[in-house]
DNA sequence: CTGTGTTCCTGTTCGC
DNA sequence: TGCGAACAGGAACACA
C-alpha cells in the first residue's frame, strides 16, 4: 500500500506517539530486511529522543536529539502499528507482539510501542549521521515533492523533456517526481485524460517549456495525492477508492464516458486506463 | 547517459 | 480441497 499517501498517512498515525518522546528500548528481530540494519542500530536509538518525524517522497525521516536521522522506507507490504507498551522494555521483557513480521519495536517514553511488520521484507532502514542527510543515496537523486510548489507543469515538462520513456514510466521515475507509485501513476494519467503508453517527452515542447498536456498532468498529480491523503486521515475506507486501478472490464467513472477499464503491463507492472477518454 | 529487465521475499488469489 | 502459477502498492542493480 505504501505510496506517498500511505506513508504520509503512517506518519500522522505514528507521530503522537514518537515525536517529543524517548527511545526507551528497541527490539531488533533480525539483521536484515532488504539490506542489513546499519551498525549499532539498537544503541545509536536508545535513549535517544525522536525531535521530529517528517516525510520526504515515500521515506519516513525521524530526527534524532544526537543529530542523527532515522531513515525507514516500507517497501511494498510494511505497515506500523502504535500498540499499549504493556511490556516492561528490557531484557527478558515479554515481546508486546507475536506476529513473525513483527520486525522492529520502537518502545517509547510515551508508553507506546510502535511496531514495524513487513512480510515481504522489501522495507530499509538506515541511521544517517548528521549533515549527511542530502548526500544520502536514497534521497540524493530524488525529483520534486509533488505537493509542494517546486512541482508544476514547468518541472514535469523539464523532467520529461526528450524522454522517450512511457508517461507511465516516467511517473513511476522518482527522479521526474518523487513519491508516485503504481496506482497513483494510473490514477493521475487517468485524471489528466494521458494515455499511458505515450511517450514522455509529449509534456515539452522541444526547447522545454511545458504544453498543455504537462498542465494537467501535474494539476492532476496534485489532486490525485491530496485526495488519497484526506481520504486516508478522514479513515473513511471504501471498497475501492480508486478510479482505474484494480478495476479491469469495469466501467470508466468519467462523466459522459462509454469505455471500460484495460489492463496493460509497462515494465513489468500493471497499468489501468480507459483506452475512450485517454488520449 | 538512457531505457529495459531482473532480483530481493512472502502472502494471496486464481484456474484447473 | 489441493496445488501450482501468477501476481502484489518498490527500488537497486546489471546490462545492451
Amino acid at each position: 500500500m505504501p505510496e506517498l499517501p500511505e506513508v504520509e498517512s503512517v506518519r500522522r498515525r505514528i507521530s503522537p506517539a514518537m515525536v517529543r518522546a524517548r527511545i526507551k528500548a528497541v527490539d531488533l528481530r533480525r539483521p536484515d530486511l532488504r539490506r542489513p540494519f546499519p551498525r549499532h542500530f539498537v544503541k545509536r536509538l536508545t535513549g535517544e529522543t525522536i525531535v521530529a518525524l517528517t516525510r520526504r517522497a515515500k521515506y519516513l525521516l525521524a530526527s534524532l536529539s544526537s543529530g542523527e536521522t532515522l531513515l525507514m522506507h516500507l517497501g511494498m507490504s510494511g505497515w506500523f502499528r502504535v500498540v499499549r507498551d504493556r511490556a516492561t522494555a528490557g531484557v527478558g521483557a515479554r515481546p508486546a507482539t507475536i506476529d513473525p513480521h513483527d520486525h522492529v519495536v520502537f518502545h517509547m517514553s510515551s508508553g507506546k510501542a510502535v511496531v514495524f511488520n513487513d512480510p515481504r521484507r522489501f522495507g530499509v532502514m538506515d541511521l544517517v549521521p548528521a549533515g549527511a542527510l542530502q548526500e544520502h543515496p536514497s534521497l540524493s537523486r530524488l525529483g520534486p515533492e509533488p505537493l509542494s510548489d517546486d512541482f508544476d507543469a514547468a518541472a514535469l515538462a523539464q523532467a520529461c523533456r526528450g524522454k522517450k520513456t512511457s508517461l507511465k514510466a516516467a511517473l513511476l521515475d522518482q527522479r521526474v517526481v518523487a513519491g508516485l507509485g503504481n496506482i497513483y501513476a494510473s490514477e493521475a494519467l487517468h485524471v489528466a485524460g494521458l494515455s499511458p503508453g505515450r511517450p514522455a517527452s509529449i509534456l515539452a515542447t522541444p526547447a522545454g517549456a511545458p504544453r498543455e498536456a504537462a498542465y494537467r498532468l501535474a494539476a492532476a498529480i496534485k489532486h490525485v495525492l491530496e485526495n488519497a491523503i484526506s481520504r486516508r486521515s478522514e479513515d473513511n475506507y471504501r471498497a475501492s477508492p480508486f478510479l482505474v486501478y484494480d478495476r479491469l472490464d469495469e466501467p470508466c467513472l468519467k462523466k459522459r464516458c462509454s469505455g471500460s477499464i484495460r489492463r496493460r503491463t509497462q515494465g513489468g507492472r500493471s497499468t489501468f486506463y480507459c483506452p475512450v477518454c485517454q488520449q
